[in-house]
Order: C-alpha cells, then sequence, then structure tokens
DNA sequence: GGCAATAAGTTCAGTGTCTAAACAAATCGA
DNA sequence: TCGATTTGTTTAGACACTGAACTTATTGCC
C-alpha cells in the first residue's frame, strides 16, 4: 500500500485500511462487527471506514438477514450499483468489451467479429468507444475506468510493441487515445495473456494465486501471476513462452531465434502441421482422430511441455492454466504436456504441478481487463478522495470526437 | 512497508518513515534538515526519527564538515560500531564467514578451504559457528543477525532440498540448527546463486535493480533480481537456470530431463569436455590457447546462451552478471554468449541486454548473505523497537553445546 | 566588535487516525 | 417485562505528523 520511498502520514493509515475493507469485502458481505473481526480493526474504526466508502458509493448496506439473538447485524457489500469498471479487447479478428460492476457481475457484454488486419488505429479506436457506450447503456452508473487488452507485446507505457499480426497498429498508442476518447484519466493496456491470466485468477477462487496462463492464440504467450500480481518484468516483455527454445538449432522463427516453442506448437504452425484451415476444423478433425492432426497436436503439446518446464524451472510456480486453443484441445495435448512437465520441471517432485484448463472461453482477456479496473480500485478506494468530486467522467454522454 | 491484510496505526507510519531515513542514508551522510529535502519529511519529524534511531545505536552524530554560512549542519551517518550482520556460506570445499557494520564495511574475514563432502551436518554447523565467532573477535558489538548460503536449492524454509555435492548434508535443517547454536531469532537461508546475486546489487551502487545473476559454481544457478529484490518464486526454487532446456534430445541430466543447461556449461561437463582436472587448469589452457579447452567453453557459453536467452523472454530483465567460473572465463565465453543472445532475446532490440562480469571473487555469496541481514534492517528499522531491551544476543560469548 | 543574513535544529499547538472502554440499540428467550 | 446477547456508536486518550514560530550557531560585512 505504502509507496517506498514517499513519507507516511494519517492519511496513509487510513487509505490502508480503507483497501483492507474493500478486499475484506471482496468474497462475501459481512457486518461491521465481522469486519472488525476479519481485519484485526475495531469496531469503532471499521464503523468509520465503511461510512466513509458508502459515502463514495462504493458499499451499500443491505437488509438483515434471519436474525438471531442480539442485535441484527446490519451487513455491509460492495454496491453493485456504484461505479462499474470497462475492459476493451483489440484483437486480430473481433473486438470486444465488457462492463463489471464492483461485486465482479457483469453488466454489459459485446463481442463483435471484425478483421481489424486492414483496419487503421482510428478506426479500431472509434469502434472501441462505440462498443465502450454500448457496453454501458441502460447503465446510470459512473465510469470507475477502462482497461484495454491488445494481443502482442505491450510495453510498460502501453504502447503496442510487437503485433504480427495487426501491423497497422504496431507502435500505436492505442491506451492513450482511448483514454481520451472516452474521458479517463489513465488507461491500463496489457497483453491479451497477462489479462486471461487475471481472469483466471478472480474467476476461480480456489484456483490458487500463484500460476502460469498460457494464452493461445496467434502468439503463445503466457501470463505470471505471483501471489496474485502479475509479473510483467521490467519492461512488460515477461512471459513470452513463445520464444523459449525447445531446440537450439530448430526451424527459423521470425524473432531470429531458432527452434522456439512457437515453431512447434504456435496456431499457424500447428494448423499447417496438421493440415487443417482453421482451428474450429481441427477440432473436429481431432475428435474423428485424423493421424495427421493427432501427430501435430502431439508435437505441439510436447514441445509446449518443454518449454513450460523451461519457464517453471525459472520462475517456480505450481500450477499451469491453459487457455485459448489449448484449452480446447486439452484432452488430446494434456498427456504429452505432462509426460514432459513430470521428467523435467525440478519442483514437480515435491510439489505436484497441476496442469488445468480454463473453463473462460474467448472473453478471459476482456473480463481480466475489466476485473483489473475492478481490482485496483478495491485494493485502493482511497484514492478516490477527490475522484467523487471531480464527476467529470461520471455520466455516459461523454464528449464526442468532433467530426 | 505495510503488511497487506494487518490493520495499519500509527506505529505502521512510524515504522515506515524511520525505514525512509535509513534508506536515504544508505549512500551518504546528511543533516537532519538534508533528510528532510531527500525524504519529503519535515525537519520536526526527521529530529524525532532520527532520535530515535541514535538511541538505537543505528545512527551516529558525526563530526561537522567544512562550514558554510548559517548554523553548521551536524552530519547523521549509520554506525559503523552498531551491531553487526554475520553472513555464512557452506560450500563444498571451504566454508566462509563474513561480519559486516550497518555502513556495508566488511569488519571480518575468514575462508576456511575444507572439503565438506564427507563431513556430517553436526560438524559443518559447529565449524561454521567457530568461524562466526572468528570473525565477529575484538568487535564489541551486538549481532544484528546472520544469514546463510548454501550451494543447492533451497526451500522457502531454510532447508536444504538438492545438494548433489554435499549429500550428507541434502534435507539437514541447517539454518535452525545454527540459529540455535548462535542463539538468534531467525536466520535467512538462501542459495549461493540469489546471495551472490545481491552482493553484485549492492557492490554495484550503478549496476541496476534489475539482472540475472548467473553462479557459475557446481550446478549453473541464477538469482533474478527485479527492482532491487530477490524474485525466489514459490517454493525458493526460482533461478535453475541450469536445467533449463536447450536441446529437448539432448544428453540425460541428473533432474531426469534431457538436454539441459547443466549438460553443456555445467563446471564438471565443462571440465571433462576440455579434459582438464580443474577449474585453475582450465583457466591456464584457455589463456595458451589449448583447442579443446576453447571449444569446450565456446561450446558452454552458446549453451548458457540459449538458456539464458529462454530466461530473459520469460522473466524480461536488462542485464546479465556472469559469476562464478563464468566470471573467469569471461574473455572467452562471451562472444558465443553474446551472439546467442542478440539474435534470441525479444527486448534486445529495445533496450540493450547489458552483459557484464561480476568483480567479485569466491566471497560474492558470503558478503550477499551478511548484506541481506543489513539490508532487512536498514529496510525495517522499526523491528528493533523491543529488540534492544532483550539484549540476549548482544555478547558474542555465546551458550556453548553441551559436551 | 557588533549586527544583519542565513541556515539548522527544536518546540509547540493543531489535526487526523486509531484504540479501548463505556454506552446505546435491537432482538431473543423465559 | 426483564435479563442475556450481540451490534454499532460515542468519547476520551494516545500517537505521529505538520506548520509556524523560535532558538542556536556560524558567516560576512561594516
Amino acid at each position: 500500500m505504502t509507496v517506498p520511498g514517499t513519507p507516511a502520514g494519517q492519511q496513509t493509515v487510513r487509505r490502508h485500511n480503507l483497501s483492507l475493507i474493500t478486499t475484506a469485502l471482496a468474497g462475501a458481505p459481512a457486518s461491521r462487527a465481522e469486519l472488525a473481526h476479519r481485519t484485526g480493526l475495531t469496531k469503532a474504526t471499521v464503523s468509520s471506514l465503511v461510512d466513509v466508502l458508502i459515502s463514495q458509493t462504493i458499499l451499500v448496506e443491505g437488509v438483515p438477514d434471519a436474525p438471531r439473538v442480539g442485535r441484527p447485524a446490519r451487513p455491509v457489500r460492495l454496491n453493485p450499483d456504484g461505479p462499474v469498471a470497462v475492459g476493451l479487447e483489440i484483437n486480430v479478428d473481433y473486438l470486444a468489451a465488457c462492463a463489471l460492476d464492483l461485486t465482479g457481475q457483469v453488466r454489459g457484454y459485446r463481442h463483435a467479429p471484425v478483421d481489424n488486419r486492414g483496419r487503421t488505429a482510428d478506426q479500431v479506436v472509434a469502434h472501441a468507444v462505440r462498443l465502450s457506450d454500448e457496453v454501458r447503456a441502460g447503465l446510470d452508473q459512473p465510469l470507475l475506468g477502462v482497461a484495454l487488452a491488445l494481443p502482442g507485446v505491450v510495453g510498460v507505457d502501453g504502447e503496442l510493441l510487437r503485433a504480427p499480426n495487426l501491423p497497422l497498429l504496431a507502435g500505436a498508442r492505442l491506451g492513450q487515445a482511448l483514454a481520451g476518447e472516452l474521458n479517463v484519466r489513465e488507461l491500463q493496456v496489457d497483453n491479451e495473456a497477462n489479462l486471461g491470466a487475471l481472469a483466471r485468477l478472480w474467476s476461480a477462487p480456489d484456483g490458487g494465486r500463484d500460476f502460469v496462463y498460457v494464452s493461445g492464440e496467434i502468439g503463445v504467450g503466457a501470463g505470471l501471476v505471483v501471489n496474485g500480481e502479475l509479473f510483467r518484468g521490467v519492461n512488460g516483455f515477461a512471459g513470452e513462452l513463445g520464444h523459449v527454445v525447445v531446440e537450439r538449432d530448430g526451424p527459423l522463427c521470425g524473432c531470429g531465434g531458432r527452434g522456439c516453442v512457437e515453431q512447434y506448437a504456435g496456431q499457424e504452425v500447428l494448423l499447417r502441421n496438421a493440415e487443417q484451415p482453421d482451428v474450429e476444423a481441427l477440432e473436429a478433425a481431432v475428435t474423428r482422430s485424423d493421424p495427421r492432426a493427432l501427430a501435430a497436436v502431439e508435437l505441439a503439446g510436447s514441445a509446449l511441455g518443454v518449454g513450460l518446464s523451461s519457464l517453471l524451472n525459472v520462475v517456480d510456480l505450481p500450477a499451469i492454466v491453459l487457455g485459448g486453443v489449448y484449452a480446447r484441445l486439452y484432452r488430446v495435448i494434456e498427456p504429452a504436456l505432462t509426460a514432459e512437465l513430470a521428467s523435467r520441471v525440478l519442483s514437480s517432485r515435491s510439489s505436484a504441478g497441476r496442469l488445468c484448463c480454463s473453463s473462460l472461453g474467448v472473453d478471459a482477456a476482456v473480463r481480466g481487463a475489466a476485473g483489473a479496473v475492478v481490482d485496483r480500485a478495491l485494493k485502493d478506494p482511497g484514492r478516490f478522495t477527490e475522484w467523487d468530486a471531480s464527476s467529470d467522467s461520471s455520466s455516459p454522454s461523454r464528449a464526442r470526437r468532433t467530426g
């Protein structure tokens, strides 16, 4: 909570304890007395903090439930009618948007299949803004914030640095453009693997706070979740599983190296090896036990296993969650993968490295984006002490672009 | 500073701000007024905090330097005669100990060449305790704490989980045994790669706060330093560079996998390939351009480059520091290594991935261990509010083992 | 030598936040 | 209707920070 190198005062304490309340309420509602018990604060302090959060529309009082002996508890919970977070995703062949309230409920969702390969940044941004509006239509709730998921390598400043399949958008400052259009101060931008990982983190409360999420989209990315937080690395390049080496002298990769995971398990290579036009066809071929398809998937699984072994020996995480294509091919890909992992990962002996498959579909990244906004708000609700006064970004009717 | 999930109060603020003072003084002494300027606190607060730290013997007032106009500043600095930290290292063929004062100055050092392969845990612990005493001999300063460096995989609880060359010590709870003998409450245990990395962090102030330190001892380990902090992973297994895959079907490794970095660049393999008995001989052979030796080192460099490329694509760090054997062979190993890195590491285009060589020798890990103790103290001096009262561990004369 | 200028460090009233304990409120059970 | 029980609020006190006034110590200039 406290920012290193910055002096702490009473306000710092307040901020920390406000965050204690909101995170304690993220799971289930609770009375003030129970909050005091959970957080270790006194009842008096909890009352004071809850008052602040209610006045900020972050919390609301619920109806007392089945009364027992003693004064009935008045449960307090995250306000489903408080500010909403919007997640956006710009991908190769679709755009998506998602509105989430503070409780994590989806309040709006749009998935627009569209080929973005030939579109300019301006066009894509305009479309994304439209989706953002649609997704908030009918919700008379202020905008908490917006986050954006992109397919490719995203720098720390939100720039799209590498996007092999969206060349027109490479180098575009999509985050800043969208922030201007949507009239939000800051807009978090991250790649789909990272945000997919976060979606998994919050959608599976018992799924652990440490895992690798493998995003099997066009590239092979991984989101590293360590102690419930994303590990991004210094430039935001962390988790580039696609360019971990499987064979030093393997096939040449677009990155300039040789034998990268992507050259065995990337979607493009996978389809080519299987001689199938798209993922749907591959899935069908696999279910009818097409030998070429099976071989291609097995090769991919084995290479992915080698790459993940290297990754796990470097970052030491106890679980792997497969997303994207790999989730859809889980059944077929799993044996080769586990075989490699079992023989290669050091920690596989002491801690059973669980492998599982994401239950979220294509909407993982958008959900994660919106969730990231909510998460930030719940982890530091004190940020909004000035925020609620200047509610210029509160109404869905924003300043439209001129022309 | 603040512990997540724990209520914050005024004491929390104090603790944070005390740490602000000590870390601000880690570089150079400063007057109270300058500290106020550096930290952002008021002069009044700084005075109060400094008083506390002086009473705890963490800080001392120095002599006023060349006076200028105005009341002369009274510089405050870390107390070189305050508590001392002890670092210990148990390695395959030596034991080492190091005493560091709060300013980071070495106040005592011992390096005892001894073959530990045949010794039991009890024997090694007893020897280490003796060295710890020797290193503090003549220093009438309380003991700040002790940390221990081990060659192998160290679990989060300090257990030595894998130590291929010290089979008698595998599974031993050396940290707990030493803590009991030395009468310290807790004793930080970590592997030599991690502590070597920390030593590098503090010995090269301009060396950056993000890098991989490659420890070329018996195994090939890596210490990952991210934003000035060690990245240990969930079980403490992070950074096992030796078992990153170079060739999926390469030679069988002791870990059960195939084609691990260790099978090309490990010290044992390296010596075997070069047909040399030990590292000294190898160094000599290399300087007289022995073709076998050069080939072996080049092979190692190339394999290390492949492994490090995978590592950097996973954790995204901007610099590599070579330690151990690799530092000694830097000249010869560097070309092959940089070639692999340049073609394979994604971020090598945007951020120049600097490769350099540690200036510390075999004492890197002990220094790092002692430094880790000092670092912890400076980052949270508030921990010692109760500590100084019960000064049972303050005198060098401790309770000896009975018998 | 005396005195303004300058800068360092201290003192003190004021404010915000937490704690602990007493108090008020609301319900059950007899 | 009354005691038991639990929730939530009030209040006095403690603690740490801030800002401003104040004290201290030195330089530089007349």
